[in-house]
DNA sequence: TTGTACGCGTTATCAG
DNA sequence: CTGATAACGCGTACAA
């Protein structure tokens, strides 16, 4: 079966409905009825379209279909940088429940640009797409206007809050409180902070930040300017950096919370170059626990986000406002805001607690 | 402006061309050709169909476009799992490519399935896309025939090789022979390789493989099987395994050539939780230079695959047969066949080479 | 149970 | 330079 002539056509090209049902000796609609699977089409008959589909090849011009039915079965999915394993990973949930749900997506990475996030809320996709799960990092609440869309939108993260749209969010606060106390609790008195965004109100940075600061506040620690470390940029790089700035200075916690585990694979990193041991000297929690999290060495203490939930609520909650029901079990023209828990992933980059095992 | 009655419209629908017609008093015609920008329109009439536009809201309706001009300005991707490094790097390498050329696309994950792969071939989005970039692992040089496919097709990775589709391939032979020729210089005379597939002819594991014993037979050494590990998989749990199966059998190698970045790490680990040292007991090198071999600890010297290219050549090579123009510069008829030139990237995981500095 | 005819929003042809 | 009008391939009232 190559390019060109195929048994049945005259015609080089694909063949179409028409084609079928010439074959068949049918009219369009009744192989429309068979493809569609309509109900009440007679044995003969659909074996007589099945024969001649399956000789000649036939298969459904989405498209066309598309532009009749008003809809495309594509949403997109727009996040900052499809290399970070938080957004792989996003991604690849995302991917499986869309089509468990019978939908493909448009993966936009919008590489960490302002004008990236706004076109893909804006952009020329809009008309092939039916709805959007969007991932902003640039984007703050000055720019809820831009967020008034027409058509389904999905939101996921923290940093932009409003009842005027869709939004899925991870427990940030909550999981950072967890984490610190948690290393306060193994013995940690002057727990660090690394990746902070400063000036940046919401955002999960801001918001993990916070966690922090409850987590201090509430075992009764002073929230110390100098043990909090900023980074602009998540990466490894950023890390070892953000780290080696604080130890150079000569100012050496005793436990380090990471705002993601990039961060905290490069704060391992540093703290090792500086002949200090994870966790003896220092102990580490990230936040993501990523895939990698338990092969660095040691073995990475992380706060779980929950991805899969994530993923699961973003696409039904999608589907749902594509196909016009209200979604989960929110009142009419109200919006869906739900928060994902996470949890804390205990490995070896932290001491045990006081009368515990480790678990591995 | 939210979703229903805007200004002009009497529908609460989105606009279409013949409402801007009608809005600018011309024809349906004359709107599609400022909107095409083309070049006969009088600076009058597209004044005034550019008003129209612009006080309606219109955008082109990409479905019915694509259905008219026959094609959809989307490529799909299929890989094994976005969540793997080298994978989540090549997606987004060749989504980049693909926008810069006017295209948008559809990553579809295959998960190591031969099912996914078959049906990324032949599934139903076929007809909503213009052609495919394929990277198959399951799928071997027995289905062949599976790859005779009626649109464009651009085969990246090793498992398959045929003149008879356009194929981008990564010098996995000579990295290999690379990575292993280096690791003798450094002063390995045991060196083991981590991750192979035995039985296997063809697919980057045989060919790294074939690569290593080279590497071997060029220094005069002999090839032992013992040193041999196998895995499957090649996450770095894998690497962990096969490593420990090969420390635990009382095997120890002076160098490891472990077949991914994921298995090295994992190698890594395994040689710490028994005791030894890296580079002082054994070396160890990577292949594909990922983001994380930097960070690892210690870091990891590693075979980087030169991804940008691959993707670069895919997209170009892809894009010239969906518009029919023979690509690169290849005779009518005949299919490309362009290797990538793999680099070793040197780190803290190997020794100096005799009287040279570590590159760092 | 099946067939006819029309429209979805574009672009292309070909007169004007 | 611009305007009717016919496709593109499919779904669907409506009729038979």
């Amino acid at each position: 079966m190559s390019l060109a002539a195929s048994p049945g056509t005259g015609r080089g090209s694909t063949p179409t409905m028409k084609d079928v049902a010439q074959a068949a000796g049918v009219s369009v609609k009744t192989v429309s009825n068979v493809v569609n699977d309509y109900e009440f089409v007679s044995e003969a008959t659909r074996g007589k379209v099945n024969k001649a589909i399956e000789e000649l090849g036939y298969r459904v011009n989405v498209p066309a279909r598309n532009l009749r039915l008003g809809y495309t079965g594509m949403i997109s999915l727009a996040i900052p940088d499809l290399t970070m394993p938080y957004f792989a990973q996003l991604s690849s949930l995302v991917i499986e429940e869309a089509k468990k749900l019978g939908m493909r997506v448009l993966v936009e990475p919008t590489l960490y640009s302002r004008e990236g996030e706004i076109e893909a809320l804006h952009g020329s996709q809009r008309s092939m797409i039916d709805g959007l799960i969007y991932s902003p990092l640039e984007l703050g609440m000055d720019d809820l206007d831009q967020l008034r869309v027409d058509y389904p939108l999905v939101v996921v993260g923290e940093r932009i809050f409003s009842d005027q749209f869709d939004h899925v969010a991870t427990e940030n606060v909550e999981g950072a409180k967890h984490a610190t106390a948690y290393l306060i609790n193994t013995g940690c008195r002057r727990v660090a902070v690394i990746g902070t965004h400063p000036g940046e109100k919401l955002g999960s940075a801001a918001l993990r930040l916070e966690g922090y600061r409850q987590g201090l506040e509430e075992a009764g620690l002073d929230y110390d300017p100098r043990l909090v470390a900023p980074s602009r940029m998540w990466h490894r790089i950023d890390g070892v950096n953000a780290m080696n700035s604080l130890l150079d200075q000569g100012i050496v916690p005793d436990g380090v919370v990471a705002l993601n585990d990039m961060l905290a694979a490069g704060v391992l990193h540093s703290i090792q170059m500086h002949g200090m041991s994870v966790p003896d000297d220092i102990s580490v929690i990230g936040f993501d626990n990523s895939d990698d999290s338990q092969y660095l060495s040691p073995s990475l203490t992380s706060i779980s986000p929950g991805l899969k939930a994530v993923a699961r609520l973003s696409v039904r909650v999608l589907k749902d406002r594509i196909n016009g029901v209200q979604p989960l079990n929110t009142k009419e023209s109200q919006h869906v805001f739900r928060k994902v828990s996470s949890s804390l992933v205990v490995r070896n980059s932290t001491r045990a607690l006081p009368g515990n095992e480790i678990a591995v």
